[in-house]
DNA sequence: TATCCGTGGCA
DNA sequence: TTGCCAAGGAT
């Protein structure tokens, strides 16, 4: 027998991860048979990208660098080219970076240690525990927006999240998991599947929660968000679309290409050479000889 | 801690 | 049309 929880401000595991049993979406990298470095590589796309635009580059990754030592042996153009229009292209060199890590240092095989995963370039206190937790079955808290926004409003009683802070948001989570291994491990998943599916940032669906009978915001009659405003960085006009441009050219090029060439993306002569520089000091771009722009490792 | 780092869909 | 924002990380 279960005790149905009456508590506001409580969540019940068991409520959560049978919801999860039983309306998860087949994510390709949830698969059963998915390893650790098809997780890694998930979790590494899906940082600020939405499941959709992920899922099919996930797959082509999948069928040509099986393993992070098949990674680690393409050059970094390969690799961007690749990586296509994911965004934050950074990220697609320190993925690579890692798997040339974990290829020579661990065996090839991703580790399952969270302190060890944090070492690994591009992988921080999300991405460390979400592979811990769901290619290993480890008790780790896993701490994306969706989780703190569940968080905030089934515990605290809150609209919304408020401004992220690392420890005091993993304090949290860690609170709500249970103790064992596999059913914490569960859990996490269930909770950033709640945070996505139900409970929503604009309209949560509560009537389809598993956990509304429980949940402070709820109780508290669902208050607006009355947190500080939340900063929207800008896009257009500023340098992140500028390199993009710029490195949208190369993608789509063969070889090196000419400073012309990069020139008729953007027509302020300062933003762009400014932009050019620090995609050079970022490793995303190489001069040639001649002058020419490349990605890298292609000349 | 605040800011920077891409991209595109959607209300 | 435009602001919002989507499984963050590094500095």
């Amino acid at each position: 027998m279960e005790t149905r929880n009456t508590t506001a401000g409580t969540v019940n595991p068991t409520e959560l991860i049978e919801w999860f049993d039983a309306t998860a979406r087949p994510l390709p990298w949830r698969a059963p048979d998915v390893t650790g470095w098809g997780v890694l590589v998930s979790e590494t796309m899906l940082q600020q990208t939405p499941v959709a635009r992920v899922q099919p580059i996930w797959e082509e990754w999948m069928a040509r660098w099986p393993r992070p030592s098949d990674l680690a042996a393409a050059s970094q153009a390969e690799v961007l080219r690749a990586w296509g229009k994911l965004g934050y292209p950074r990220r697609a060199l320190r993925l690579h970076q890692a798997a040339a890590t974990i290829a020579a240092d661990h065996g090839d095989v991703v580790p399952a240690d969270v302190d060890t995963l944090l070492a690994l370039p591009g992988i921080g206190a999300y991405t460390a525990r979400a592979v811990a937790a769901f290619a290993y079955g480890r008790r780790a808290p896993v701490v994306d927006t969706n989780v703190r926004r569940v968080v905030a409003r089934a515990v605290h009683g809150a609209g919304d999240a408020g401004p992220p802070s690392t420890n005091r948001d993993l304090a949290d989570v860690d609170a709500l998991l249970p103790t064992a291994d596999a059913e914490a491990a569960r859990m996490s998943a269930a909770l950033m599947e709640l945070g996505q599916v139900v409970c929503t940032v604009r309209s949560p669906v509560c009537d389809r929660c598993p956990i509304a009978h429980d949940c402070a915001w709820q109780h508290a009659g669902r208050p607006a968000y009355a947190g500080p405003p939340k900063k929207v960085q800008k896009f257009a006009g500023t340098d992140r679309q500028v390199r993009g441009k710029l490195l949208d050219v190369l993608r789509g090029t063969e070889g090196p290409v000419t400073r012309e060439q990069l020139d008729a993306v953007w027509s302020d002569a300062g933003q762009r050479d400014r932009c050019l520089d620090s995609l050079l000091v970022d490793g995303l771009l190489e001069q040639t000889d001649d002058g020419r722009f490349a990605l890298p490792g292609e000349h």
